[in-house]
DNA sequence: ACCTGAACACCGTTCAAGT
DNA sequence: ACCTGAACACCGTTCAAGT
């Protein structure tokens, strides 16, 4: 996790890794079985960071706001993570705040297939709006979102409105991903028994 | 593409490009910078496919849904993509369809900061529904849901929740996704002007 | 039970040299 | 303007051998 938070996803290799433990890149293969267990164990991991909510029985709604919001901010602390979404989530901290999200809407009323629709829907949601702001935000990518602004500004003719209103330019990500949530949890509403 | 498709992201190679061009590896550095500009040529064509609703001024919310479809298609009849997707997309077939859904919710009286939220809204929750489905959906992953599937159902004290009702067992990804897209769509009225 | 070194089969990319 | 070959600095992983 140490390296992945500072050097990034590209520049984890197990040679390094290896390095940093202070062995022989070989000697990982005696605890692992390849990379990609590596990364699977790291990405588990952060989800160990994402608190599960306390339900006192109350408002689903706000339990199931909290629990996204988290899994948002633990996702976005650890940037490197947004290039490995595309992977089975299985790892038992994933699987855990995935039983409380369904668990809570069970608890809520939701029967299939709304239950099946509002929990994808809400994670589908927060993955991709963390993969989304990981990719425009990050340090590195500065450089790029000021190259995107300028080529937008440079063909509005071909693209007036994103030009004008267009995203990135004075994107507020918290705002953003906030209202969006509340659309998706509105939507639902409808769907709850 | 060709490549792509019929082998996976993962076996994309300078190398093996160059063999199924007839030339070198080295003689693609010719025509292109890097392997990511390569990648992001591939990942710009798959938007390419995707129809650009021809608007009759009409409802706003129907042109909005059948972009989004047309989206989800294309990213789904290439699942490669799904890997990728954590790069900018700046490609010109991806700013020419992200503009029409700006200027659809224009239209339609959106401002910010709802427009923003309502545009990213809808890319976010595309780009992680085809990621999550990309990745639980597709040939060799076969073993894996089924492994998913076991491993839930053999702990199903821990996750009961999800041992019962949970995903992967019975899922029909296009109504899961049409559903969490209308909770989208109905949110987003009540921002609507 | 755990660690090591050598080795294999690859990578992306550069660069001088060719036509 | 475009292509080639040799070369560099890496990869993930295996496996016999050590302690």
């Amino acid at each position: 996790m140490a390296l992945l938070d500072q050097e990034g996803a590209d520049r984890l290799t197990m040679r390094r890794l290896a390095e940093r433990l202070g062995t022989g890149s070989t000697t990982l293969y005696w605890h692992v079985k390849t990379k990609d267990d590596v990364l699977d164990l790291a990405l588990d991991a952060i989800f160990g960071e994402v608190e599960i909510p306390r339900t006192d029985g109350g408002d689903w709604r706000e339990d199931v706001t909290a629990l996204i919001r988290g899994w948002r901010a633990a996702l976005l602390d650890h940037p490197w993570s947004a290039s490995l979404l595309g992977r089975p989530l299985m790892g038992p901290n994933v699987l855990a705040r995935s039983e409380f999200l369904h668990a809570t809407l069970v608890a809520a009323g939701f029967t299939d297939p709304h239950l099946t629709a509002a929990a994808y829907g809400l994670s589908n949601y927060v993955i991709g709006s963390a993969l989304m702001q990981a990719t425009w935000q990050n340090g590195d990518e500065e450089q790029a979102r000021r190259a995107a602004h300028d080529h937008l500004r440079a063909h509005r003719d071909r693209y007036p409105t994103l030009a004008a209103h267009g995203p990135l330019i004075g994107n507020d990500w918290d705002t953003t991903f906030t209202l969006g949530l509340t659309y998706l949890l509105d939507g639902m509403k409808t769907a709850e028994r």
